[in-house]
DNA sequence: TATATTTATGTAGTCAACTACATATTATGG
DNA sequence: CCATAATATGTAGTTGACTACATAAATATA
């Protein structure tokens, strides 16, 4: 079967990103289970900020990974379920709440990174010799400083 | 704030596909909103497959679309309460539905096709000069012929 | 200093994709 | 020709992102 989407061209862009990424995404969760290791994708996120940073505020990591803060509310609860951070309320402002790894996460963080590690060497090798982190760059900054909507009303404007 | 997302290199990469169209689809969703169209992103796909094909089962569009059957019924059962589309049970097999286009869906189907067409453009003027595309084609077919997941797997291997 | 604003966190509800399962119908094959 | 397999559709539940609203605490301002 033909694939409708790809014959679309510039219009079908948008689907075909996000096919792409839930394929990905999808396929991480596959990894981790099959390899019997108790983390979800994009837990790897705040893990690799609180290995550089130790304690971080919700805010902070939001801010940081360019996520709304309830997102990183959920992923941080289901990380404390799991028992890899731990969190309390700031002593200068009681608002904060002060978020950081515990020991069974740096225990077990070298083993999460070298899963990581071939995850990333697998995408480099996936995709050597092409511009494919530039392009994703260019896209950013592209639709990031003027929007999908924005263009095209400017388009039927003309 | 910087990106920590995007100091990560290829590791970050899903994260960022997914925001970027997460980003650029619920922009999509705006633009009908302010334009006081009653469509919602998506809808495209089968608007100009049922425009092409005059009727098509959930099934024949959830291959041509490669989306899951339980996607393609969610957009056909929204177009169908907004009046866009009618569906009748198939005479030579009563598990078909085919569904096909209202009056309705044609007399505002130029109105769409504008909007639509002003997106392209808006799309094509953004990633002018560049190899976006062709980025996202070869993208799918190195990643759906060999996933994420088995990658980093043959990576962890050697 | 008292009020108003901003900030940090949390909750609820929306959205669109998915898988897994359920049901009905058709096709197949012993 | 009946039992089994395959196919078409539909439902339920999961996922992870989002916005909008709620609440509490800190800061700014009049």
């Amino acid at each position: 079967m033909e694939d409708f989407v790809r014959n679309l061209g510039c219009l079908g862009f948008t689907v075909r990103l996000k096919r792409l990424s839930d394929a990905m995404i999808h396929d991480g969760r596959k990894l981790y289970k099959e390899l019997d290791l108790d983390i979800e994708p994009n837990w790897y996120l705040v893990f690799r900020l609180l290995k550089k940073h130790e304690t971080l505020t919700v805010m902070e990591i939001a801010d940081k990974i360019k996520m709304a803060h309830p997102s990183v509310i959920a992923i941080v609860n289901k990380m404390f379920k799991a028992g890899y951070i731990t969190s309390e309320t700031s002593k200068n402002d009681n608002r904060k709440r002060e978020i950081s790894l515990t020991d069974k996460a740096h225990k077990m963080l070298p083993e999460f990174e070298k899963v990581w590690e071939a995850g990333e060497k697998g995408v480099i090798r996936a995709i050597e010799n092409t511009n494919t982190m530039e392009m994703i760059s260019f896209l950013e900054k592209v639709f990031f400083e003027k929007g999908f909507k924005e263009r095209t009303l400017e388009e039927l404007k003309t």
